[in-house]
Order: C-alpha cells, then structure tokens, then sequence
DNA sequence: GATTTACTGTGACTTCAATCACACAAGGAA
DNA sequence: TTCCTTGTGTGATTGAAGTCACAGTAAATC
C-alpha cells in the first residue's frame, strides 16, 4: 500500500483545498505514474485517458509545428494540472501539443470516468478546474502577445525571465541552441543577443549555462 | 413581457440541448443587450459581472497590444459564450482582451452570481462551459500556431479562409489597412501579396471587397 | 461637376532575423 | 596526450517584412 500513502501525502499537500470526501475519491482512484526527465506525457495525436495533475517535477509544454518544430509554452509545476489533458480527455479527442517531463516527475493519473462526478458533487474541484483553464489561458494569452507584438530580443529577455522564475535559480543551465528551438528562432541569433545582453551586464555566459543577473 | 419572449426563443433554437429547468433560469434571470456594430461587449481591464452568450450577431476577438495595436484571435457566432467573460466572471478578474461587435449584435447577459448553481446542477451547462473553453482555446492554439510557425502570407491565406468561412461568403467586406491590421502587418505588405494572389487567380480585388475563389 | 477623402498600387530603402561558412574553445573519450 | 563531439563567436549574405514616398483612382460630399 506503499503507493496509496504517497497519493495521499502529495493530495494532503498540493490540494488542501479539496473536500475530503474528494480527496478520499482520487486517493482511491488515481495512479501515481513516474516519468524520468526528457520523456513524454503527451504526445500530438494522442488519445487522453486520464486528466493528469501533476505531483513533483517539472512539465515542459510544446506546441508543434508542422516541420516537427517545437515552440515552448509554459511549464507545469507540481499542483498544476494538465488543461488540455482534461480538455481532451473530456472531448476524448486528439491534441496538438506536447508535454514533454524536464525533471523525474510524478503524474497523479485521473481516470476521465470520474470527471461527471466530480465535477457536480464537489464544488472545490469545479473550481480547480476552472481556475486551471483560466490560468492556462490566460498563459497562451501571454503567448499570442509576445510572438504578435515583441522582436525577437524582447522575447528572448522575457524567455529568460520565465525560465528564472519558474526554475527559480539564477544559473540556467541551457545551451543557445536549446533557446532557439524553443522561441523558434536560430542558435546565432540568439548567441549575439546574449551577447548583447552580456555587454549591458544582465547576463553572464558561460559553456552550457547562464547566469541571469537581473 | 416581449423581452422575455425573445430570450425564450434565443435560448430554445441556439441551445436546445439544455434541461428545461436551466432553460427556464436563463429566462427568468438573463438580460439580452443590443450592441451595434462596432460597439465594444469588452474591453482591456473592464471588471466583467456577467457571462455573455451571444444570442445574434457577430462577435470579434482582439488582443491588444501596449501600443494600442490590435491583433485579430477569433468570431464568436450566435451560440457562442466568450469564454474570457466566464473566466473572468469566474474570478472577477480584468481582462486584457477586447470583444467588438461587428455585425449588430444581441447578448443574453447571465449573471456570474448564477455560476455555482448552474454549473452544479445542470450537466448540460457545465458540458457547455467545458466545450466553450475547449474550443477556444484551440482556436488560440491554431493562432499561435500561425504567428510562430508560418510566413506572411500563409497567414494571410489562411486569415481570408476564415473570414470567407465565419462570414459565409465569397465577397469579403474588408480594406486592405483592415486587414492589415488584423494581422498586425502593415497595409502596403497586404497589398502587395493580395496582389500575388490575383495574379495566381485565388482572388479578385476591388475597391473596400475581396472577392474570394478557393 | 468639383473637391475631398479613403483606398489601392508600386518603387526604393531599411531593418531584423535566418542562413551560410568558418574559426575556435571546452570537455569527454580513446 | 590526442582526437572528437558539442557548444560558442562572428563576419558575410540573403530574404522577408516594415517604412517612406508618392501616384493614381473610386466614391462620397459639397
């Protein structure tokens, strides 16, 4: 029963908002699934079982291009579930997005079967759950604006910021060929930004990671 | 009491899938507004105190810039709620996008007061809320996907096959500086490919409309 | 009909970002 | 050590899109 205690600490801690009775329901549900860093917890073209929240770790979510291009969201932090994997789930339709595990995570694993009840009887998840689509909407919002209305410097300033806040560390450890591949631009490119940010001294570069100074 | 007849009508055609009680809730509670074309149902860091189903009309959704600059997302068509103004309603939060009427336009105004009760009693009303967030936020997927991945031009296609498949109609109402404007471009970049597309016989220009032939 | 306004067409130029082509440097593997 | 992979720095070139300048033209108003 060694799993059903861990569920039941990461419910205890991540939503202690959740009725009881609601924590018993997914406590008895859910399945505990380990992903290692790098691998997929949803793929383009996917059929979603499950509405995942996520446990411990670190989510990455991609959109993808046509040519296989990966263009960088958001990140999902422990707490926070999938927006889309309910979405899908619900519709059980396919998704054009990718989640992608940065750090060894844990995915809390809601069967959609429960979604109905849940939903109705327990007032404290319908509001997690619309507080889920907000939020994540109004992250793509962020999104739109920035790739409609910023150059490509502002957006790369903005890049790193995220990735500060989110990681919360100074030091990022990250390649500039990595930054292109998720702002969808080139490694030279962002190399003589970065440089540029470096002579203005809000950045050090270093072989493999920076430190954000700002 | 002929409002009320309307709202009966307005609710009995664009939403039949409804409980005859949450039928009657909208009747009895909901305020259908006259917009006219033009006029705005939204706008950046207005407080919402309603949720908006859109009852006729036309309805345009723009993000706006810091520079006052507009960026066109998607059309709300009768049947449509604005998903923002639920969200917002939800959370009583502002929003950082702008509803404009393009057609003359009715709107059921609901109350976000009634939220709680409609979303916990009546399956058909939380399917709906659900399915509106889904689909736009896949239409804000698809945005993103246009403005990160594709050239000019292609977005223009695709901008002018939207238009021709919300609008229902071959002959679009639009000057190139509109669309322009939509698409955050500028009105000479327009002209020019428009022009190409002439020339590959997909369009015919005319003065303030676009006839459209794909 | 004359004047004015709004829309369209196009050449010339600028700018930002992407691409090409290398040189070089850090660090792990042989 | 030497080799080799991977990451970084930088000049040169290209291309797409934005800007400037101005000419023409349809339609609306006087």
């Amino acid at each position: 029963m060694k799993n059903e205690v861990n569920i039941s600490e990461y419910i205890q801690v991540l939503f202690p908002q959740f009725e009881p009775a609601l924590k018993q329901i997914l406590i008895e549900n859910g399945v505990l699934k380990s992903f290692e860093a790098g691998e997929m917890l949803m793929q383009t073209g996917q059929n979603m079982r499950s509405t995942i929240l996520i446990a411990e770790g670190l989510v990455k979510l991609y959109r993808e291009g046509d040519e296989g291009n990966e263009f960088f969201m958001y990140y999902l932090h422990p707490g926070n579930a999938c927006a889309l994997s309910m979405i899908c789930a619900t519709k059980q339709e396919t998704s054009q997005v990718m989640a992608k595990a940065v750090e060894p995570t844990k995915g809390l694993m809601i069967p959609i079967s429960l979604m109905d009840t849940l939903m109705k009887e327990y007032k404290t998840w319908y509001y997690f759950v619309l507080e889920t689509y907000r939020s994540r909407f109004e992250e793509l919002l962020t999104v739109v604006d920035n790739i409609a209305f910023k150059s490509m410097d502002e957006r790369l300033e903005f890049y790193l910021k995220k990735q500060h806040r989110d990681l919360k560390s100074r030091s990022l450890t990250i390649t500039h060929g990595e930054i292109a591949n998720d702002l969808n631009s080139s490694r030279e490119v962002i190399s003589r930004l970065l440089k540029k940010m470096e002579q203005r001294g809000e950045v050090i570069l270093h072989r493999n990671y920076i430190e954000y100074l700002k």
